[in-house]
RNA sequence: UGACCUGUGGUGUAACUGGCAACACGUCUGACUCUGGAUCAGAAGAGUCCUGGUUCGAGCCCAGGCAGGUCAACCA
């Protein structure tokens, strides 16, 4: 059982002391944008608690403002919590509450707690002070109740333009939070909302929606990100005054990952200024992106149990979701054979014309995943980095004179350097040791086995080779245009690698291990001519790491 | 110059609510291996932001600092 963190600890002390029956969580995304991996982390907790603990949660979209919010999002975003693997209990939407959100706010005019102000927004902001000085109280801010009411009314009527008036809270505009000086509740936008239409030209403000929201669903854990505390007063301040039901906001830290970014904002930079194809561009940490690249909903909710929750600021290290992915696909992927960058190697013992179809496990780590077969013959590819006619020390592969194990064929040793006139190694020449056939038991030992294909049979294939897209750890804090710290090698397209052919019918949603290249899953983009397949996550490699040291 | 939040190995979280800091990732060894993967075994690495105080005893309590974050949208 792993330890509590603190929101577990607050809801076993509630539901222990009787407090609650049952918890009732929420997912409150404004339907404005798409998903990503700090979203994950809060459905994760919100619904993940509300699992654990035996109670509920509704997906509510927090649409209070018509003029960025659209319906397209809610579809994306449904798809992508249900990708993750969770069914929400209802589905709400905070302008199913408009017409009750409405009434509270007459209920507040009524005890005197709010007023109409037709200051202008700049003058609003004036009068508003700063964190370090007082406001000043609107010349509005006494009006009658009669008034109030009649204006407001007025004001959802239609007969005001938009930004004469909005309706304020009455608080006290010298408070050190800023956000209880006399916040707005209400402004006018002429604006047709993607569900209630033309029926309102007043739409509520975030602080008077939703907590009242929160309230009228009976949720009794209101989770949200760190940023919303300074706003917890003026959330318990409504509740309060309107004597409704009484939620609790709970604040955790939201996620930073290293080597990315996460707010909305430098997303969508990223999409405008072309740095990335698009929200679902495989480096993108949307979690359109994370699934075109290849990543499991259960690989992001194991790094989401992994990375816990707290209230301090935190960079969680790349690596680690790299880790979960691996751990996930090391189970489940089938294994293949793909050369990226195919050196022609010619085995001049072996028999032209001649193909053995060779058995090969598709996942050593899972016997049920059965054999295939794959074609051998006397000339095939293997990877150029496999071979160097001057070795390092250290490099285990094949180098002249020496010997190495082709995976599930047999031991060869390279005999010669086929070169063009530039000097370019174009070929190796080789012999087979027929008595080392895969299966047998050939007591030869060898210091490395590497991956090939046919040269006859293989089918060529466009790889995407994704690594992180910034070059950067923190691009978040850095002082630089986001445009300058991609990393130029987040994306290496390697158009005619050389696939087995098993590789001519792979489907999407497969995830396959490339051998000693990785894991990978075909793209949307393919073509019958032209598979594509986009790397998810490198295999763990500690000879390239030690190699790129220096 | 204000208010609020936060400060534990490189990173992220723990520490039975006062009993000389644990887990994971990462790193480094070694074993094994027909993937330099996986697996297995082991190691290094913080004395808990600082200074005082209370206490037999403090990462947990108190005081004062310091550092980081958040807050001045008719956004959420």
């Amino acid at each position: 059982m792993s330890a509590k963190n603190f929101l577990e600890e607050i809801i076993e002390a509630d539901l222990k002391s009787g407090k609650y029956q049952r918890i009732v969580t929420r997912f409150p995304p404004e339907p404005n944008g798409y998903l990503h991996i700090g979203h994950a982390k809060s459905i994760h907790l919100n619904f993940g608690l509300a699992d654990k603990y035996g109670g509920i949660t509704n997906l509510r979209f927090d649409d209070t403002n018509p003029t960025t919010e659209e319906t397209e999002y809610v579809e994306s975003i449904k798809r992508d919590i249900r990708w993750l693997g969770y069914e929400w209990e209802n589905e709400f939407y905070a302008s199913d509450y408009f017409e009750k959100l409405y009434e509270f706010a007459e209920r507040l005019i009524r005890k005197g707690l709010a007023y109409v102000d037709h200051s202008s927004s700049e003058e609003i902001a004036a009068m508003k002070g700063t964190p370090t000085t007082p406001g000043m109280e609107s010349p509005y801010r006494n009006r009658t109740v009669e008034e109030n009411l009649e204006l407001f009314r007025k004001m959802r009527a239609g007969v005001f333009p938009e930004g004469a008036c909005v309706l304020r809270a009455k608080i006290d505009m010298a408070s050190p939070n800023m956000h209880m000086r006399d916040p707005v509740m209400y402004r006018i936008k002429y604006e047709s909302h993607h569900r209630t239409g033309n029926t309102w030209c007043i739409y509520p403000m975030y602080d008077f929606a939703h907590g009242q929201c929160d309230s009228l669903e009976g949720i009794t854990h209101s989770i949200c990100t760190m940023e919303f505390e300074v706003h917890r007063p003026l959330y318990e301040w409504f509740i309060e005054k309107l004597e409704i039901f009484p939620s609790r906001q709970y604040e955790f830290a939201r996620l930073n990952l290293s080597y990315t970014v996460l707010s909305k904002r430098k997303l969508l930079q990223l999409v405008q200024e072309g740095h990335v194809s698009g929200w679902d561009d495989p480096r993108m940490p949307t979690l359109a992106g994370l699934r075109r690249r290849g990543y499991t909903p259960e690989a992001i909710r194991e790094f989401c149990e992994r990375i816990g929750v707290a209230r301090r600021d935190n960079l969680v290290d790349v690596g680690l979701l790299e880790f979960c992915i691996r751990e996930d696909l090391n189970r489940r992927a089938l294994r293949r054979m793909v050369v990226l960058s195919p050196l022609k190697l010619i085995l001049t013992n072996y028999p032209e014309g001649q193909v053995e179809w060779l058995p090969v496990e598709n996942n050593p780590e899972d016997p049920a995943a059965g054999t295939r077969e794959i074609p051998f013959s006397r000339e095939l590819f293997i990877e150029q980095e496999d071979f160097m006619e001057e070795p390092p020390k250290g490099f285990l592969r094949l180098a002249p004179g020496r010997t190495v194990r082709l995976k599930s064929a047999y031991v060869i040793r390279c005999d010669d350097v086929v070169k063009d006139d530039r000097g370019n190694i174009i070929a190796i020449k080789a012999s087979y040791f027929p008595e080392t056939r895969s299966g047998s038991d050939s007591t030869v030992k060898v210091k490395s086995t590497l991956h090939w294909v046919s040269a006859a049979h293989a089918v060529p294939v466009r790889v995407m080779l994704y690594d992180r897209l910034f070059k950067v750890e923190n691009p978040a804090a850095s002082e630089e245009p986001l445009g300058s710290l991609i990393n130029p090698n987040s994306l290496l397209v390697v158009e005619r690698a050389m696939a087995e052919p098993d590789l001519r019918t792979a489907s999407l949603g497969v995830h396959y291990q490339f051998l000693r290249k990785g894991y990978f899953v075909l793209d949307p983009s393919s073509t019958p001519d032209l598979p594509v397949f986009n790397r998810t996550v490198t295999l763990k490699d500690h000879w390239a790491a030690k190699t790129s040291e220096h």
